[in-house]
DNA sequence: CCATCATTTCCATTATTCTGGAATTATGGA
DNA sequence: TCCATAATTCCAGAATAATGGAAATGATGG
């Protein structure tokens, strides 16, 4: 539990969220820090600070590549939360996006249950 | 945007998530707030104000009954938050529910009764 | 109305988080 | 080596959130 809600705050930030899904988009590859505080606008202290704020909480691995440090977005990490709010925090209901064009083919095909 | 990461940090409190997940798990019927207070052993005010909070982000809503105040799980707003999760934040991934006790890769959690 | 119970509001206190300048560490190149 | 660049740590101040006692509001039955 203490894992979810320290999760959660990581994203429930402006700033962390933005820099988040930028990670996301970047996919696997991951950007380096001053790349996203160049997306962001923001001094180097207030980026590594909530950097290291997603990187504590696992939502986001790093690695020192040359001079710059990569960041990543941990992807099974963010399934595991994912996961957690759709079992313990949707009552069993279906929790899948309903958005157009994405249609959930990702979805195991939600047996019924009564 | 406001909006999600209102959402995420009303449930980035442990004592919101645990009443969140008490009222998720009484369905639409809800629970009088009282109930709540007794569950996670909280002084009234303490309770309302996580309540409220709660509340104002619109993932409960409450009607008064009587002299009580039932809260209930929006589960609509919930589901929103949880798509908007789902196609923000995971790259296009499945980050797919196990629906009951289905198995998926990377989740290595189980427990809690169906 | 009055007593009582449920809940909220008020308010002060404490705790936590955010912010960013300045100093520091790390890396690579000339 | 010495310099430039990338990023982190240090630190302190500002802002925001959490806590809970006490008083206020609201609802109901007598």
């Amino acid at each position: 539990m203490t894992q979810i809600v320290d999760a959660l705050s990581a994203l429930a930030q402006e700033t962390r969220l933005k820099a988040f899904r930028l990670l996301v988009e970047a996919g696997a590859e991951g950007l380096p820090a001053g790349r996203i505080g160049e997306e962001l606008d923001l001094p180097p202290a207030t980026l590594s600070f909530h950097l290291a704020h997603l990187a504590r909480t696992g939502l986001v691995r790093s690695r020192q590549e040359g001079r710059f440090v990569i960041y990543n977005a941990d992807f099974q990490n963010m399934n595991q939360l994912v996961g957690y709010l759709t079992e313990n925090c949707c009552g069993g209901r279906s929790c899948a996006p309903t958005t157009k064009g994405v249609r959930n083919e990702t979805l195991p095909r939600a047996r019924r249950r009564a």
